[in-house]
DNA sequence: TTGAAAGCGCTAACAG
DNA sequence: CTGTTAGCGCTTTCAA
């Protein structure tokens, strides 16, 4: 008879017994399954207040071959991106009452099969897997009784389930919004071009422009993700194009630095040039001056989609494909002198 | 005899009728406990390979009445201050082979309630909490047992166990830092007077310029944690100290605040103006202009103390008041002109 | 070296 | 309405 160190907790035998019933009976009284008499329940639910008795969830667990429980994993360390995406399905999940395994990876192939190990042993209902880029992904390995979603960077198999940012109509969202304040000659300043989001970006942006007749001034000028780029960048394209009157961004850290270089040029935001971005980083985009146009990507709904569909694969339901959020555009006075 | 729909997996049942021997037996072999032929074990492990067997880590935490889990919860969405120390932590954990579960309270009493309530029905090994601030939280109601690590927010009660930033430390730092330059009038804009962390960083400081043999330069100029203060505040403190040779900051946003003020009054840093600010929020003080020497206040290092106190805990030593964890000086070229 | 049996904490089936 | 029994998957005495 193993008697462990560890606290010994009040179990249902312990209340069982101070209510002077059975066990089975105490199960019942507590789950509110089968039948028992009012006086019971209350005497055993009154026992079970006072042992401070809290049912194990694991013993439940290993019987019901249900943990109600699920693992996420990121490989970007759960920077500025997967947070969010990371709290709408912790959100979403925390409604079905389903905690959530926090893995971080980053980006290490042998960290990721490690805890892929784990969340296999804790028997995990599903595992949520979400990265930094929307450029797929190689599908983790795991055996076919785990349903598996793909958040942010989807899946490079199809037949995977996938939830991702629709980029293409980010790009279109904003030049349509320039397009409408009366622009035409619009420039585009975004991160590397090996990301898909900044091809698919820069596409949906040339579309809108495509239907009002005009292209891409100065065609796409594709760099890095920093303010150092932006600034660069804005500087070229004044010399290139100097009758510019709008500049769509890539993420608003490129937004400030091109807000800058326009400062330092003498043109003036939105008056001159008009200039709207990609992330809306809340508290960049409103340090900004002049706070930032900027397209919300919807991440924390990502999340929220994802767990969606993780749950409804568990309950058998199970979808493939990608599905695609659409983002928002949030307007403030980049590209709004009205207001 | 209840059979479930969710996945029946291979047990060591199934591995040991496919091994010829009994679970008793597979288990030694498993777990390389007991004594087992070289032979056998063999077989077993041969049998286990084939069937895809994983052990179920929930029986043997009902078992053993340890999960190797612990749970995390946050009152702040893990926004920029308690991911860094939310990854230490779980760095730190992950180590020793243990699962962390997240939990976002959102401030919100009732779901914090709520979320204990379930991680003890998981019987979790421990808790860390952390949140935003450094003033001091009224510590969570939890039963005896269950050993709790508050982390970044340390907790009201004295017995209890916190980690947190060393905030006079690193006004220190700065202002050391500043005189060392050979400035003496420095002035100190910071975020609002209510947070413990503004008083003790600004108390750091003043220590550090007393024994210089000076003051803070314009009082502290306690604000908010924005970009638009630190301009605001720039402007005032050039009026009122034009003479000023140096200037700190609570937050890197409000420095970058400070930066341009600074322009706009043509102040050059670091030459006219040296500019020191806190949080070494990497994409912000490298982004700036010029890049921001700043304090970086060791985030993860907290959270990964903050996890080693929490094993120490459940190992049963555990400890009790408040640990400060020091913060690190980042030079960059708004305090070093010479590179 | 191996097997049989009992038990971790909980629940469901079946009697009474 | 309540108690008994068996079993979830695993481990650990204790015999053989």
């Amino acid at each position: 008879m193993p008697q462990k160190d560890p606290p010994r907790r009040s179990t249902v035998r312990d209340v069982a017994v101070a209510a002077g019933v059975s066990p089975g009976t105490v199960s019942k009284a507590l789950n509110r399954s089968g039948q028992v008499s009012d006086e019971t329940r209350a005497r055993i639910e009154q026992a079970a207040r006072e042992l401070g008795f809290r049912p194990n969830e694991l013993a439940k667990s290993v019987f019901n071959r249900r943990s109600f429980t699920v693992g996420m994993i990121t490989t970007d360390s759960f920077e500025r991106f997967s947070v969010p995406v990371m709290l709408g399905a912790e959100d979403a999940l925390g409604a079905g009452r389903i905690s959530v395994f926090l893995c971080d990876s980053r980006d290490d192939p042998i960290r990721e099969s490690h805890y892929i190990e784990v969340l296999l042993g804790r028997r995990v209902d599903g595992i949520i897997v979400t990265g930094r880029s929307s450029n797929p992904r190689k599908p983790i390995s795991v055996d076919a009784s785990t349903p598996v979603v793909y958040a942010l960077t989807p899946s490079s198999d199809p037949d995977d389930c996938s939830v991702v940012v629709d980029d293409v109509a980010a790009g279109r969202l904003a030049g349509d919004h320039l397009i409408g304040l009366g622009r035409r000659r619009i420039g585009h300043i975004t991160g590397p071009s090996s990301f898909d989001a900044v091809r698919r970006r820069a596409q949906g942006l040339a579309h809108a422009l495509e239907e009002a007749g005009t292209t891409i001034a100065g065609g796409v000028l594709a760099g890095s993700w920093s303010e150092a780029w932006g600034r660069q960048a804005a500087q070229i394209l004044l010399r290139s194009n100097p009758d510019i009157d709008a500049i769509h961004c890539g993420s608003d850290l490129i937004a400030r630095g091109v807000t800058e270089a326009l400062r330092d040029a003498g043109r003036s935001i939105p008056s001159d040039i008009a200039l709207s971005s990609t992330d809306n980083w809340q508290l960049i985009a409103e340090g900004a001056r002049p706070p930032l146009t900027s397209i919300d990507m919807n991440l924390s709904q990502v999340g929220q989609v994802a767990a969606q569909r993780l749950l409804e694969a568990i309950e058998g339901k199970s979808q493939s494909g990608i599905e695609l959020v659409t983002p928002t555009l949030v307007v403030r006075a980049s590209t709004d002198g009205g207001v």
